[in-house]
DNA sequence: CCTCATTGGTATTTTTTCATACCGTAGAAG
DNA sequence: CTTCTACGGTATGAAAAAATACCAATGAGG
């Protein structure tokens, strides 16, 4: 076995510290929109049990997102960390921008790394016999989507495709699929919602759907390659 | 956004502390034979930057395998860590006891998550035009299996695994592939390496290796999952 | 208007982890 | 046999993080 793949598993046990990494996932979840405009985050003693860090260290990352901006936290009973940040609107924002921040490199690893879980998903998804409730839950994340407001569309959106990873019953795989989307959340938030888009991509979900209802792996895999690869070669388009 | 998905955020931001997860990255890297019987790891020195914790904490982690018997260390110039543990041989161990050590849960999620990432790597492979090197590198590895003694079958079979992931080119989808192949390593050093399972996955072998050069992401997936299936349905049938 | 449960705010101590410097050893090279 | 040096071994102080306990505010409900 070569020095690549020692790479592999003598990577970081640490991406960084605790703080660092408590503000990004929280700065995550607001941005992708799992605690709406307005909502409030769990308590801080049911946060830090849930990220499994100390209730100092999660104040500490709740404070920064707060004089960011993200955050209003108000004190006493009924108070909280509520979520002041509102997306980009359908108009989208600086796309170009966005795309560099991040290096070239890392956004086609982004890319392809969210293609192979989310295409695995699907995948797996039409392998399984889904009960009613499943089914419910899937056509109910679809209708979501369709019927969504242009300043929701982005968030319902995600959650649809998270619905997917989900469904298939494998934390493991669901926190990979979530993992990927967080790391083109920037990008997609920069990216206007129009009209012909929304069609286009109402009609690949629905792809989707069909394909994995219908118990077809290929077709389902398929279908959310397609209608990944549209944002993906926006995305790529854009690198200077 | 329901609860569902505030869990895939808000998840746990460490495994483990520092210590813990360092005896267990080092100690899958040994078992996976990464390291093989008789190599020793890097000088402490190094391996601390590369796994980004202090020395310290390295040294906690390595004196606990020492003490477990997987490691002999050694003072002095061309000194170090040296693997002592040998994998069980062709002859397998108690299948029957470490699929029980791990949930039932866990080990679905498990073989869940390896069959998503694996097909999808192998999908997102058979997509993209490798130059000679790249198809070199993967006939090279599957060669390598065939020719595999059996006491080095396994390794070299998971070193032909990781490299269809690491071939994409996505660090990301590489060490998804190495992590999901690392919670199933216990249980497959396990199963016997018999003449006819290794006659039955060469043949797998070749034809994901076939697809992937064939450009056909639908057979190479599909390759993929059929060989998996195979040791999956071994292992759960393993559940009490 | 008061009570009180729930929430954020603060302080203190302990544990873990890190950074740095230095010591002891072994084995190849001369 | 000596030297040189890349390795593990040790010590110490600082920083990060956690655990614990307690304080303060707020607003719904009686």
């Amino acid at each position: 076995m070569k020095e690549t793949q020692l790479g592999s598993l003598l990577r970081p046990v640490r991406a960084g510290n605790a703080f660092e990494e408590t503000v990004e996932r929280l700065l995550q979840a607001v941005k992708l929109g799992v605690v709406p405009h307005g909502e409030r985050l769990p308590s801080e003693r049911d946060l830090a049990v849930h990220l499994g860090i100390s209730r100092v260290t999660l104040r500490e990352a709740i404070r920064s997102l707060q004089e960011a901006g993200y955050l209003d936290v108000r004190r006493g009973r009924y108070g909280g960390a509520f979520v002041i940040y509102r997306p980009p609107g359908p108009s989208g924002g600086d796309l170009a921008e966005a795309v560099n921040q991040m290096g070239a490199g890392d956004l086609a690893d982004a890319l392809t790394f969210r293609m192979a879980v989310e295409c695995g998903a699907a995948q797996i998804l039409a392998t399984l016999t889904l009960d009613s409730a499943q089914r419910a839950m899937l056509l109910r994340r679809l209708a979501d989507v369709n019927g969504a407001a242009p300043s929701d569309y982005r968030r319902l959106d995600t959650a649809f495709h998270l619905s997917i990873a989900e469904l298939t019953g494998s934390p493991l795989l669901a926190a990979a699929c979530a993992d990927a989307r967080l790391r083109v959340t920037d990008l997609l938030n920069a990216i206007p919602v129009l009209g012909p888009n929304i069609a286009h991509a109402a009609a690949q979900h629905q792809a989707i759907v069909s394909a994995i209802l219908a118990g077809d792996p290929d077709g389902a895999s398929r279908a959310v390659a397609e209608h990944l690869e549209g944002t993906a070669a926006l995305l790529r388009g854009f690198l200077a």
